[in-house]
DNA sequence: GACAATCTTCTACGGATGTAGTATATTTTT
DNA sequence: AAAAATATACTACATCCGTAGAAGATTGTC
């Protein structure tokens, strides 16, 4: 499942609100996004042709709804950018987030509180940690 | 700079040993990558028509050297990620990171280091960017 | 019921991308 | 120097992507 930049605007719409008519959509939408009804609605087209949403008609309106997995769309192009963008490495995303894109102190606390928690439930190879 | 997902392959490479000529750079991608050399060719003379690599020519042959920072790049690239990708959160790269990918033992450790000592200098802490 | 608003389907089009073939110039090897 | 290998410049082309207009179907409104 591989999405243009576009079609993940929609599909985070979709994903926070559904099911969902175009213009529903459209209107969630930044501001700053000012595309043409009928724009949304090739990308919703070509989103239902990919089955990545499913189209369902009441009337003469057409309601759209997400077929799949946000967790696990957003992991797979996650992974696809560590792969091809980072050449393999998760460094320069790490320092991304902790460098350029200042955590919040709550995000920061939060994810050390994670990464403990990760360091606990990790399996066999753990050593001197007290 | 926008890189298409292929330049990435060629600038990754770049970053990693230049100036390079574009056989080089064939032989240093991963083996499952099968490109003809004129497809390297076409990717490295599009990267010189938008700066990102400038092109020297010794003889018949030509060199080439990245024009852009890496460390710069990638971050934007990352910024541009958050935004479109996962609607400007960063708690799902979080949780790809700590989740899925799972850090070794090793980028745990270094990880929770940097964030300790994005702690200590991060006092006088403003965020809200752009 | 007529007109306006809205939705639908179909078609289009320029630029980006992946992928490479051709023909030609140059360098290297017998 | 003739042949072989290699590099270059140019061209091509299918598909994707962003973006939307046109024309017709349906529904809401006075």
């Amino acid at each position: 499942m591989k999405l243009s930049e576009a079609e993940w605007q929609i599909m985070n719409a979709l994903w926070k609100k559904n099911p969902a008519t175009a213009r529903e959509i459209i209107d969630s939408l930044d501001e700053d996004v000012r595309w043409a009804y009928t724009t949304v609605k090739t990308m919703l087209t070509r989103l239902a042709v990919k089955k990545a949403v499913a189209e369902t008609k009441r009337g003469n309106t057409s309601f759209y709804t997400p077929l799949v997995d946000q967790q696990m769309t957003r992991r797979n192009a996650l992974q696809n950018v560590v792969d091809r963008m980072l050449d393999g490495a998760v460094a320069p995303l790490m320092s991304f987030l902790i460098e350029d894109r200042k955590l919040s102190d709550r995000e920061r606390k939060e994810l050390i509180r994670m990464l403990r928690n990760a360091d606990r439930k990790g399996e066999s190879d753990d050593r001197d940690h007290k």
